[in-house]
DNA sequence: CCAGTTTATTAAACGACGTTCAATTACAGG
DNA sequence: CCTGTAATTGAACGTCGTTTAATAAACTGG
């Protein structure tokens, strides 16, 4: 079969990444291949080739539509409030609850990393900085210190951390939200461990 | 070729794991495969499904082995210390040595599940269960509190995160010991957190 | 020491994977 | 309409985890 044209280049990227997704959230990240998402969109694997420059380019692709949606939330979230300690809280809770509901994005998100030859992942890690310059400003705010940038890591790195020894089964605390309980005291203490700093 | 037996089950098993093992730090996890392995061990992958139910159980194999070396470097960091918080911080800092350190098998570790129809990696939540119980117990001698669930699970997220995003670059922080760094702020945020309780 | 049983090991095959490429076919412009 | 360009395919390559029949070495009892 020769050209086809019933969909732009940018359409295809759209359906190719929309069918990862799908498959991700329907069966898993295992049963996520170049040859799933192609017969999802109804062409074959070649055809991928065109619109992204591997398989895991694609998956980088995806990787950073899910950290863009992530954001969004965090900024939904976050519009109405004017406290800073409450939009700290507010982002923070975003964060795991969509670790929580979407689990295969979300490790798929933080977990993927590309092959050692290409580039690393630029477009991803400016997202993550974005979060993170984000509650380095909010921390800034909330406690009236300059830099807070230590304690920015450690309550991004607390609340991710949390997500993922949640999200892969190793965060032993019963409870069935364990995980936003343990995300808000972190968020407590790096607060409450810089007001004491000043 | 026939049953050669110049080793007995138990050696070869062991010489899989080492193998796993040499591979992952060599050239990436991304080099492991069940017939690198085998190679290596100078055998046929067939032979790996005798020693192991699947190439996913073998990696468990090296995942708990892994966080055994964890839990011995911390018991050897820890044993000539009295003070609980000087064992916090001692234990703190193995876990992100060693993630910084032996990335691959780290994130290996971290980051591999079964697949869905196997049971849930038991022997290796075990091994971190003891962790998080071990930090449970230390923050309770050093903040003379009875319960210290919700902290030790802030604890162990905050340095498990950490590590995370260090090894998976997503820890945009200048300085080469950052990690370190914001592992020993995380720390103190805890233990001064609960004292503050109290 | 030999016959017969057991069992470790292999080679080959299977289906699925990411990826490449020549061949084909639809479209666009003149 | 005809020609050139470009999208799409099907088939192939090498790899992967995994299974299995055949093989040969090691055990076993007489």
């Amino acid at each position: 079969m020769g050209r086809r044209s019933d969909h732009s280049r940018d359409e295809l990227r759209d359906m190719s990444l929309r069918a990862a997704r799908a498959i991700i959230r329907g069966k898993g990240v295992q049963a996520l291949s170049a040859r799933a998402v192609a017969k999802r969109i109804g062409y074959t694997p070649g055809t991928l080739y065109q619109l992204f420059d591997s398989f895991d380019h694609l998956i980088l692709a995806v990787n950073v539509g899910t950290v863009a949606e992530i954001r969004q939330r965090m900024d939904r979230a976050t519009k109405d409030l004017t406290d800073a300690v409450d939009k700290l809280k507010a982002v923070a809770r975003v964060y795991t609850e969509y670790a929580m509901a979407h689990p295969g994005l979300w490790r798929l998100a933080f977990e993927h990393t590309m092959p050692d030859s290409d580039k690393p992942a630029g477009a991803l890690t400016d997202q993550t900085d974005a979060i993170f310059l984000w509650i380095s400003e909010l921390l800034s705010q909330a406690t009236d210190s300059p830099r807070a940038e230590v304690s920015a890591a450690a309550l991004w790195a607390g609340v991710h951390g949390v997500c993922h020894l949640g999200v892969t089964g190793k965060l032993s605390l019963s409870g069935s939200d364990a995980a936003i309980q343990v995300t808000e005291h972190v968020v407590q203490n790096v607060i409450a461990g810089m007001q004491r700093e000043n």
